[in-house]
DNA sequence: GTTATATGTGTACGGTCGTTCGTATTCTTT
DNA sequence: AAAGAATACGAACGACCGTACACATATAAC
């Protein structure tokens, strides 16, 4: 007997359906090109009515990058999760995201990456959302890298931080160069290079092939 | 006895004037956010004399973008063009791109990247111009690549477009994670996988350590 | 049943935007 | 000297923006 508030719920249902299109709105025109009467009018709703469910603006792109944040991590860290710990789950993340970037959850590619290059330059709580989020995901792919190297499956690395980071600037240069030229090639390139670090390292590349990493 | 236009004298430095401060404020707030208003208001001048120098808002951003691939060959191309071909004009242009982007010569950061970002999913003419920048570059680099191999200089590199989008993918990750951050780090990280990339292919190490890539 | 709370709508306000028009001024061309 | 072109300005336009307020409605809490 779960006590449901039917005004709650049909709020958060109203809230679902304006932060789904504007997750996909602002990974294409951009946080800042998010517009609440734009919005309504997609969502069939009046623009008094969306302004009223977020309080403001700046609030409603908060809520959409925590929207952003939570599809991100059931599209891609979730799944990845279910790998065991250890090279396996490595890969299976670069792989996993490659495949989000490709696969144009947003369609403007990775979200992110799209938020982080509009704000960088822009203080304020919205910019602080995005860059923690992205340290956590940064952060979350240290970890993961560093159980393969307790492992001893990377026997060939010894900064976690530096292989994290080599290894996102492959699958977030390969979204944006994809999203430029309009190829698919950058993703290919990415994943020949990740794999060839990986093996540097000493990575079995039965596990390498097993997540398509070639 | 040069002929000297002084309307074109004086409109060509209003222009400069305008798009000076047009590269900047859209490598911070975007090229979308470029104001005509808020640009006169910067240059001191009125909304409808800028407006009236560059006839539209899109024919301003491309003005925009072309000044600033101006001065993207000015401060990153040409210096290198002084090194002789090989691996050491590679290193050259690795470190000068990295240097223009560390140096905040645009204050948000590397230009392309972040027009690259805004308008990656916004057809029309700015975003054709972007890309044409950035395939230019591209092919650019890939050339400078292929005159080193072409010169015995990376012996273990087969294929130079694969390096060039590695070698890419490094400068622009410590670009725009340096920006979210607020960090340096991100530079040295680049220049250390930049190095290790190059020592694989076998280039002298004493040519790396010329160009501070470690 | 009454009061409080959340969802929604309609309307209006002040502000900024890009663009246009009329006009004055400066410089080139003829 | 006259005609034409390029700068520059001020004023005004219609459109959209975020926000605020009044108000109606539906649900929850008491």
């Amino acid at each position: 007997m779960e006590k449901v508030d039917g005004r709650r719920a049909r709020g958060d249902q109203s809230r679902r359906a304006v932060l789904d299109r504007a997750m996909q709105l602002a990974s294409t025109d951009g946080l800042e090109g998010l517009s609440i009467g734009r919005l309504a009018g997609e969502v069939d709703a009046s623009k008094s009515g969306v302004a009223a469910l977020f309080g403001s603006k700046e609030q409603l792109q908060l809520a959409t990058v925590e929207a952003a944040r939570t599809l991100f991590v059931a599209t891609v860290i979730e799944p990845v999760r279910e790998h065991p710990r250890g090279l396996r789950r490595v890969v299976a993340l670069v792989r996993a995201w490659l495949d989000y970037s490709a696969g144009r959850v947003f369609e403007g590619g990775c979200f992110f990456l799209a938020a982080s290059a509009e704000l960088d330059s822009r203080p304020g709580p919205v910019r602080d959302a995005i860059a923690r989020a992205i340290a956590d995901r940064d952060s979350y792919f240290v970890r993961t890298i560093n159980q393969a190297i307790d492992a001893g499956e990377l026997p060939g690395c010894d900064d976690a931080e530096q292989l994290a980071f080599e290894l996102t600037s492959l699958v977030e240069t390969a979204n944006s160069r994809s999203l430029i030229s309009g190829s698919s090639v950058p993703y290919d390139r990415a994943a020949r290079a990740a794999a060839a670090r990986l093996t540097a390292c000493g990575a079995d590349p039965r596990v390498l092939a097993s997540a398509g990493l070639r």
